[in-house]
DNA sequence: TTCCAGGCGTATC
DNA sequence: GATACGCATGGA
């Protein structure tokens, strides 16, 4: 990791990063493109701007970044310990994850946190990502920030009705008193063997196979979590009709958004 | 107008 | 265990 500070901002050094790819990619629903080469978003309360600065050279400027919040917050967040470059190569074994990483090589798995990205999954299902943001915009909105469970306790079907989140308004309310009540403990999660955290955030109504996979990449690092979605399953039965191949293991949820990102953008060769 | 969206709960077999 | 259907909402 190769970074400087000019006193005001952080100033990032990194060849594996695009930030339309990763910030706009459907895995985060809360950063806003401010111009061509600028996002502006939050990890919990925290705000970051974020530019690129010289594509040639991968370099970004973290606004109004300090060192300290750099390495406490936005090193992992970003997931700048992991490297992709190295899980490309490994990748690249295969055929067709070898083109979805030459075609958005700028992804990186962002380590959201555990109650947003199982609040956004559960909101995301049956829907469409401009209208997934509209529900979770009109939350923050509300809450001046994304509210913390501890916030949302006395939430009701009823009192989330401004959400315009349709059906999905009551698994919300069965989250928060599940999560509330300690029947489902989200801070054992990252202890817990992946099947058992499975088995536990499905104990949530509204969360099934796909809500649950996606909550673990995105909410709490499991890299082997594999969501499959609409897209997803067309790009299985197009190119794995046979299952994964072994040069994914342990990061299968890292080259599902490589494919993800490829099979519905990308206009030729799909 | 109809179809679809980063699915899931429920009923039915 | 598999399959069919309804579900809130809004964009295409």
């Amino acid at each position: 990791m190769d970074y400087k500070t000019d006193g005001k901002d952080l100033l990032l050094y990194q060849e594996d990063l695009d930030l339309d790819q990763t910030f706009d990619c459907g895995q985060a629903f809360r950063w806003q493109k401010i111009d061509e080469n600028t996002y502006s978003g939050h990890f919990l309360n925290t705000p970051l701007t974020i530019s690129c600065e010289n594509r040639e050279k991968h370099i970004f400027r973290l606004k109004d970044t300090s060192e300290r919040g750099f390495i406490d917050k936005w090193c992992n967040y970003l997931d700048l310990s992991t490297d992709y470059s190295e899980l490309k190569k490994r990748f690249g074994e295969d055929e067709t994850l070898a083109k979805a990483c030459r075609y958005a090589g700028g992804i990186r798995i962002l380590r959201q946190d555990g109650w947003e990205a199982l609040s956004s999954f559960i909101i995301s299902q049956n829907n469409n990502i401009p209208r997934i943001k509209g529900i979770i915009g009109r939350l923050v909105e509300h809450y001046g920030g994304y509210p913390d469970i501890s916030q949302m306790t006395s939430e009701t079907e009823e009192s989330l009705a401004y959400l315009r989140s349709g059906f999905r308004a009551k698994y919300l309310v069965d989250a928060i008193s599940k999560i509330t009540a300690g029947e489902v403990d989200l801070k054992r999660i990252a202890d817990m063997q992946l099947d058992d955290a499975r088995k536990l955030l499905r104990n949530i109504k509204g969360v099934g196979p796909k809500v649950a996979e996606c909550a673990l990449l995105f909410g709490f690092y499991r890299t082997e979590a594999f969501p499959v979605d609409v897209w997803m399953k067309r790009a299985l039965e197009k190119w794995y009709p046979n299952g994964l191949p072994d040069c994914v293991k342990g990061y299968e949820g890292i080259a599902q958004q490589y494919l993800f990102h490829y099979i519905r953008t990308a206009k030729e060769e799909k």
